[in-house]
DNA sequence: ATGCTATTTATTGTATACAGCATTTCCCTT
DNA sequence: AAGGGAAATGCTGTATACAATAAATAGCAT
């Protein structure tokens, strides 16, 4: 068991009851978005009431919060899994990131300071960091972060909120359909949009926030892939 | 006791459960919205259990879905109340709705066609003639159904859930915030919206959705409600 | 009479026990 | 040997019992 379990694993006082409930929340939905459980991975509720060292009762209100946000999947009389994208579903989440995110950067524009561009950089700096020292995963779970905070600065939480469901499930739509050695973001880029929105710059932040979203969904391989069951007359050629 | 909750009232037959269980949801959710249920309405979770003939369990299910879709509110160990939206919410919302439906209405232009007009025209109607007949809670639903199906013939199903939820919280901001005789959307407002739509034209479109949206917020009255504990030194001038 | 404290009450948070379906496995039949 | 059916097991769905805490009330002291 890792440290991190461990810690979480103290006495039941009722009091830190919710932080802990939190904590396990966050504990699941990191490991989702850095891909240490992978897409289709079943999640049973005893195992993780063991894991945690709670009932299941929490466990299956944290699972049904992660699938409110589509993060796993609960087939009625099957239990929990990670969602597994679709194509569809990849499509529809970077479309609504392109009306969503690019639409903010005015505003972020508006009311960035040198506080919040500070703080900006400081994220991208950790980023490349984590890409550097092949951290792969983590370097996913960062760029997300940035994504979100940048939409926190517009000052509006309710479309902040939507931007973070978007980018975990982007995470999980990297996870399935990234290569390997070009994930998402590209090294540079928060930076320089850091440097357009530090200047005012909102309809050129804009754009190149566009540029960006499409650059990632690019970089997708968009190919389905294999069902645990092959379908064997398409592969035979029946 | 309504017909309505009789007939939810069958049998625990598990097989029904699912069913039965989006049944409550959406029979509490629709007292939100229809403001049957007011905001700062207090929700037991005993008194919901013995009036669906469930148990605890299945209520406080329903309760935290509509927690995390704002309609509720759930304090840590006060328990469940309508969302009282403030100012500032309001404010969120109605931008997020001004990026997000418009934003849509260029894709809904495109993917426009009879049937779908057809559909339309025939809500907007149910619209109209609940507002005739004073039906004042039910014609606010019924307009907010129209704005998500609107969403939904974009073909992106997870922007029209996000117009869903902004939906859902509007009717609570126009309960809390809007005139009497006034309510939200003017009664030919939504035919006329078809009418570009169905041309095709979804720029115009997209022009008049903003203002039929920025009608709507401009109708309210964003003063904050009293109180239950007024301001003394304020109302003796101290 | 007012303010503070203690007890009681009402309500939520958590765990556990039980019931029900789905899947799997094993055996029997062909 | 292969296919189908029946029993068994594993897991989820639900209810209920219990623990903990916040609100309300009554009693006491000042």
């Amino acid at each position: 068991m890792s440290d991190a379990q461990a810690a979480l694993k103290r006495r039941p006082s009722d009091k830190e009851g919710d932080e802990r409930h939190e904590a396990i929340y966050r504990a699941v939905s990191d490991a989702i978005v850095e891909q240490r459980l992978k897409p289709g991975a079943r999640l049973r509720e005893d195992a993780l009431a063991e894991v945690f060292g709670i009932s299941r009762t929490g466990i299956r209100k944290i699972l049904q919060r992660l699938a409110l946000e589509q993060l796993v999947t609960l087939t009625p009389r099957r239990g929990a899994s990670v969602t597994r994208p679709t194509a569809d579903e990849a499509k529809d989440v970077f479309d609504a990131r392109q009306l969503i995110e690019c639409g903010l950067m005015p505003d972020v524009a508006r009311r960035m300071n040198a506080a919040a561009a500070a703080e900006l950089r400081e994220m991208a700096r950790q980023e490349r960091q984590a890409l550097r020292s092949g951290q792969q995963s983590v370097a996913i779970r960062l760029s997300a972060d940035f994504h979100v905070r940048l939409a926190q600065l517009s000052g509006n939480a309710t479309l902040a909120e939507f931007v973070e469901r978007l980018c975990s499930r982007s995470s999980l739509i990297l996870a399935v359909y990234g290569h390997r050695g070009h994930l998402g973001c590209e090294s540079h880029d928060h930076d320089d949009l850091i440097g357009y929105l530090e200047t005012g710059n909102g309809e050129r932040a804009k754009a190149f926030m566009s540029r960006h979203l499409k650059a990632i969904e690019a970089s997708l391989s968009m190919v389905e892939e294999e069902e645990n069951v092959p379908d064997l007359q398409q592969i035979f050629g029946v």
